[in-house]
DNA sequence: AAAGATTGTTGTTGACGACAACAATTGTCA
DNA sequence: TGACAATTGTTGTCGTCAACAACAATCTTT
């Protein structure tokens, strides 16, 4: 075994064909395939890991830019809607946005319907801003297509699309 | 709107069919509809919560179930093997083992063969353990395919089998 | 007006990934 | 063979993120 794998690994999972490509050297998953969950989580790791690469240049995480989309297309949403529609709790979002409003990005505008609510907003720094970090976002998505396929892709939106 | 949306929530995608279901009351999402990352992660949570929730009368979390499950198809791998397989860090790993341990689920055993490493193997009751274990896995996987239906999740395991 | 609910905020906890450092041990190679 | 590099498990720190709990200010309800 070249490797220094311990020892007397069963060996089980020998000739299926399709091998593990890089991850490990010979270890069978077994039971672990045909867990949707496990193949989610590697997937959605591997996702966000080029996400923020991507948008690495301008410092942008997925969470964030998921706020400020949000944002973009529904402005003078309270925090409470904000968190709510992205399955963010409120205590969460206000760290979000603290750091999107000390960037200049967002502000928040006191309502007068609701004194105790803040009525979300892009700046004007902040529209231009988010128009580069869609471009961004697009190419991050082309990363996608290349990494699975391009109806691959469509099928996966498809799917997942009561989730959104 | 009933609802307390704050205000002038600019009602854009207004008739387009299908509704979000229960997430958002009126709120659009615009651009982020169509990002693979964001449904992924979605789907993720929830599925991680489903697992946990099943899993809970056991006390295992998803990490949890796919290191025992790991070390139960190949007994005697290293801490390094069991990490690089799974994509853990070691150091995360250490953490899992030390709990595993305490609960007479995982022994390490001193690799006769390399000194510096243990070999990792499940105890007797770890065994009986793992096998009720997949039991209740088997149960959540039935969840995800009654969430997004039987051939969808055969889908998505193919597409992402590259992941696993 | 009083009681209860909601909004934003602060704080804590725990799971998790990324790093860095370290001792013990093994591998290498000059 | 003996010095040096690499690996393994461990400990620790840091930052992200979800889940709660508590709180003051402000609606809403009755």
């Amino acid at each position: 075994m070249t490797a220094s794998a311990t020892q007397t690994a069963p060996r089980k999972r020998a000739g299926n064909g399709a091998a593990p490509r890089e991850v490990a050297d010979d270890v069978g998953l077994d039971a672990l395939v045909g867990h949707a969950g496990y193949a989610v989580r590697r997937f959605q790791i591997w996702i966000f890991q080029d996400f923020i690469k991507t948008l690495g240049e301008v410092d942008i995480r997925p969470t964030q830019y998921s706020v400020l989309t949000v944002i973009g297309a529904n402005p003078g949403l309270s925090q409470m809607a904000v968190a709510k529609r992205l399955g963010i709790e409120r205590a969460r979002l206000v760290h979000l946005l603290d750091s999107l409003e000390q960037r200049k990005l967002v502000k928040r505008v006191k309502s007068k319907a609701d004194r105790r609510s803040h009525a979300l907003h892009l700046t004007a720094p902040g529209e231009t801003a988010l128009a580069k970090f869609k471009l961004l976002a697009a190419e991050h998505e082309r990363h996608v297509e290349a990494k699975i396929g391009k109806e691959n892709r469509a099928q996966l939106l498809r799917i997942l699309a009561d989730f959104t």
